[in-house]
DNA sequence: ATTACTAAAAGACGAGTAA
DNA sequence: TTTACTCGTCTTTTAGTAA
């Protein structure tokens, strides 16, 4: 608990998406300690695997590690919690972008096609809309994980393994219904929200690449 | 620290806005402890200020009080802080309304108005937009006080005290320039924003209530 | 100057107990 | 049942020291 404070002031320092260099003397002036205890706090940060550090005769370079910032980012929605509970309705915005052109393929695959029907109760258009966050919008999207979502199970099929993922329903312009999708993949980018929807969104929203667009998750 | 962290449990369970009835055997359930640590972290948070307790024979009512609510919100816009540190602008949506009038009062006050041209170097048209903030808005004001903010100095005239505030330089639609301004007073409503701008905002953005709008804090 | 050890001091924890 | 005390135990901190 205490070392999860010392991570916080670290990330704060600037360790969150770069490397920080300090001695373990400064870093205890930022956590009110003895340099021992500063020390002590680096040492069991990085045996958590929170960050990562290079020891040097002059003081330490650290960097905080994808672990680290997941810590932080649990921390994060707890809070996040705490402040927008009565605030029911998140929203996303963006600017529409061209993807690579799987959402077509997927959607129409049986296996997640059917499970499209069955949990979202609509015949998904074949497609999907890719949206680029901007702004706020990036780091509201982590707020997704705190809602409940509709899961989506991989499977198997033609000698190949189809991912799952997890929807939640939204509702954007004129009252089009949807879904953003979201693979359970590892290394989907976070600022990219993909939506699914029984309408052809780009023909109904009068929608093409750079245009502006507000979807409101239920 | 580890007080904060008991803090943010009793949050999370509705004590942020309500009052929560637990014994001390439920609470270190949730936080992970015996009973009599327990305890002590509700005497040690009643003592400091953050929760207010009263104790029953079957246990006890909970309430955070401001002060409490307060250290959490620091402790939010720290993590806050750490994930957003990125994207550089602020932007706050919400609707016009109508205010109370006053703007165009104190606007013309010259114990204002001195402060505004000097400070943002615009020459205030008389009267404020109020807008009332929508959805994620909402969380996100508080984002302003991780901003530097343009303190704005009270003074006393007439027989009478007009308190200070700060301002946020902000763009509006159209390249309009402007700021919020943000009363020091203590009851200002969390929901509200006030702007000053050099130009009719009603007239040249074609507001009236209910318009929809945006700003960009700079 | 560092980091990180050891050992003494301080503090937190939880079992038992009283009200 | 509660809350909250005392007290022995264990953990954490810091001073001192070595590398």
């Amino acid at each position: 608990m205490e070392n999860i404070s010392a991570l916080k002031k670290l990330a704060l320092l600037g360790g969150f998406d770069g490397i920080i260099t300090l001695s373990s003397t400064e870093f205890a002036q930022y956590i009110s300690s003895s340099p021992q205890t500063a020390s002590r706090r680096l040492q069991a940060l990085e045996q958590a695997g929170y960050i990562t550090r290079k020891i040097e005769s002059s003081g330490q370079k650290v960097m905080i590690t994808k672990q680290g910032r997941q810590a932080l980012e649990t921390e994060y929605m707890e809070y996040r919690q705490i402040f927008t509970r009565n605030s029911t309705h998140i929203e996303l915005t963006g600017k529409v972008i061209t993807g690579l052109g799987e959402g077509q393929y997927y959607t129409n695959l049986k296996g997640y096609h059917d499970q499209f029907v069955k949990l979202l109760e609509f015949e998904p258009y074949p497609g999907t809309l890719n949206i680029k966050l901007e702004g706020e919008s990036v780091g509201c999207r982590t707020m997704l994980n705190l809602k409940d979502s509709i899961i989506i199970d991989g499977f198997n099929s033609k000698n190949r393994t189809f991912g799952g993922g997890r929807c939640y329903p939204i509702k954007l312009g004129k009252g089009t219904r949807g879904a953003i999708m979201i693979p359970e993949r590892t290394h989907y980018p976070e600022d990219i929200i993909e939506i699914i929807s029984p309408e052809n969104l780009r023909n109904k929203l009068k929608l093409k690449d750079g245009s502006k667009i507000t979807v409101l998750i239920e």
